[in-house]
DNA sequence: CTGAAAGCGCTTACAG
DNA sequence: CTGAAAGCGCTTACAG
């Protein structure tokens, strides 16, 4: 910055002013600051634009696993905001290291982050202590606690999993079961409320032997499918927590020779790229990644940098895609296994898409 | 940092000292001024670190696209390396913004990163230039380019192009296809020519047309595929420049009716975790993204984060991953269309495993 | 072993 | 409109 004072043949601060677009600086001069920052490729320190100004233009995102689609499609939305506004983002996965969310905190707050984004299930006290004492305001993902420098955003599941429940009754399905997600996590208790309420809201009725948990992985949705199909009088569609949940019930269904959509229907959620390509492509409630990361985004901004500034609740819409595994129920729902696993031929040559891994 | 000091009864220069674990500072001291340190729960401000020592701890990563499995494994084994040494990473993918490369590497420059990792396919002198004259060292990835400040990380991938097509000729196969990735681009023609060299290493024919180009997506393995397929004479096993390509042309495959590994074999790259998912399992030439990203860390880190430093030639190992996609050719390798699209059955329940979105 | 002081590269009142 | 100067929170020779 010196060299470019020197060059331009003014002081620093004027160089300082003319980077930051300062109205003091006569049009003359500022052009010839620009005109050697051109000729000698400077790139202003940013650390020193920091410090000095105690504005980072970091924000904090801690997610669990930047290999789960979900997440990497989060953060491509929320980067490519950030960019836009000349903010850099800060990442931490939490998954690959033993003292993760400790860890992770330590290296926002250390970074001078500006807000952090917390995409992660189990947020304590003490994660809200050190981020809120530290000055650092944050927004929780689903977990509708609001309160000073603490924004929540919050997946309005209802009208998705209405329009899910409602699109399978139409098909025919009455005995319609849910996987869920990990017990005990508010995100996974409001999506198991909004399908029992989606039930409600169709006369449907509550099967609880239909009622599973998973994992929010393949495992999960995997086990839980072999449960489902393994009683007396198995369901006829179900609805999965996530769409890699759906995944695994629909190999679980492929395996046992069943197609899915046409034998057995399934619906995910979230939307991930992969759901579109799948065979058959996934029905699922649509949870847009760009939305959910422009929420972030916002709520974050709104904090202006500071703690002591109100957080509120924001929401995030969710609504049915109608692709192919979902269909008319084979039969009434009763005695579909018999029917199927003699061997008829009918889904015989149907292959499981995914194999047992993972 | 001065609360710490009044607190511990201490001049800040003590704390500093105390942080950065030296020995000129008395136990009890030191103790003292720990104790202080995790009382307060305070947390040292490392833009001011920074920018008073000149180190930034902070390594730049240039990408694509992180929704790419590919980039998302590499970016969580690095990530993982980086935390273990106490460094950060400033991620960019350049796919997500029209001046891509350009703005990424100013990102990086302004942050003071301490070198770069460039995981994109055009480095351009200007890039090169950009980077080395703000002294950021760099590592390129199968560029095979080095000098001061410059080393790269290349694909040794002889080694597992030559097991996929011994395990390939082993099983039968003669006429063996190949899609590489695009074309023009160094880490292709690498590819390519490994191909090649391992057709001549086990005296097995060229046929031109069954070299094909490919994009290293879906699409790119879909299309060349319905190419390969359509020949007079189309090939009974093919190779694919990454496992993209391979699933591309899985589906290709299993559009047609045939079953990938029963009536043609595919073997793809980089194994993804993914490939071990899908069903058919990919067999494929295995690149650990753990030892690519150990590789890419110990490049940047022998820079001592000089320009000056000489860069050098790394190189990471590829190996065979042998699962369900390959198997022996179903007849002699000619009229394999006629002889199994005349809807014997044997293949007809065979589903597509994706379908033609994306 | 410990502290006072200079300085990293910026920004921003404060004078002119 | 422009410059001199203080200061952001650290680190590190330099004295003691």
């Amino acid at each position: 910055m010196e060299e470019i004072a020197r060059l331009a043949d003014v002081s620093i601060a004027t160089v300082s002013r003319v980077m930051n677009g300062s109205s003091l600086v006569s049009e003359s001069t500022a052009a010839r600051v620009r005109q050697v920052m051109k000729e000698t490729r400077y790139l202003p320190n940013n650390t020193a634009t920091s410090l000095k100004s105690g504005i980072s233009r970091i924000y904090g995102v801690i997610i669990p696993d930047i290999t789960n689609p979900f997440f990497a499609e989060f953060i491509k939305a929320f980067e490519s905001i950030a960019i836009e506004k000349n903010e850099e983002i800060l990442l931490a996965n939490t998954d690959f290291h033993p003292s993760g969310m400790e860890l992770s905190i330590r290296r926002l707050v250390t970074r001078q982050v500006q807000g952090a984004a917390l995409l992660v299930s189990q947020v304590s006290e003490e994660t809200c202590d050190a981020l809120l004492k530290n000055n650092v305001p944050m927004v929780t993902f689903d977990r509708r606690v609001t309160g000073p420098g603490t924004s929540d955003v919050a997946i309005d599941s209802l009208p998705g999993m209405d329009q899910a429940v409602a699109h399978l009754k139409e098909l025919g399905h009455k005995r319609i079961a849910y996987i869920g997600g990990i017990a005990g996590e508010p995100i996974s208790d409001h999506r198991d409320h909004s399908f029992l309420r989606a039930l409600k809201n169709h006369d449907l009725p509550l099967w609880p032997e239909l009622v599973r948990v998973g994992d929010y992985r393949i495992r999960g949705g995997e086990s839980a499918m072999s449960g489902l199909l393994s009683l007396p009088t198995p369901p006829t569609a179900v609805i999965a927590a996530n769409d890699l949940t759906a995944i695994g019930a629909m190999r679980v269904v492929h395996e046992r020779g069943y197609a899915a959509g046409r034998d057995f229907s399934i619906v995910g959620f979230d939307d991930i790229e992969l759901s579109g390509i799948l065979s058959p492509a996934l029905t699922t409630i649509a949870l847009s990644r760009v939305q959910l990361a422009r929420c972030f985004f916002d709520a974050l901004e709104s904090f202006k940098r500071r703690v002591d500034c109100a957080g509120r609740q924001w929401k995030v819409e969710t609504r049915l895609v109608v692709r192919q595994s979902t269909g008319r129920p084979r039969r009434s729902g009763r005695k579909r296994r018999s029917s199927s696993s003699g061997g008829n031929g009918t889904a015989a040559g149907a292959k499981p898409m995914l194999d047992k891994r993972r």
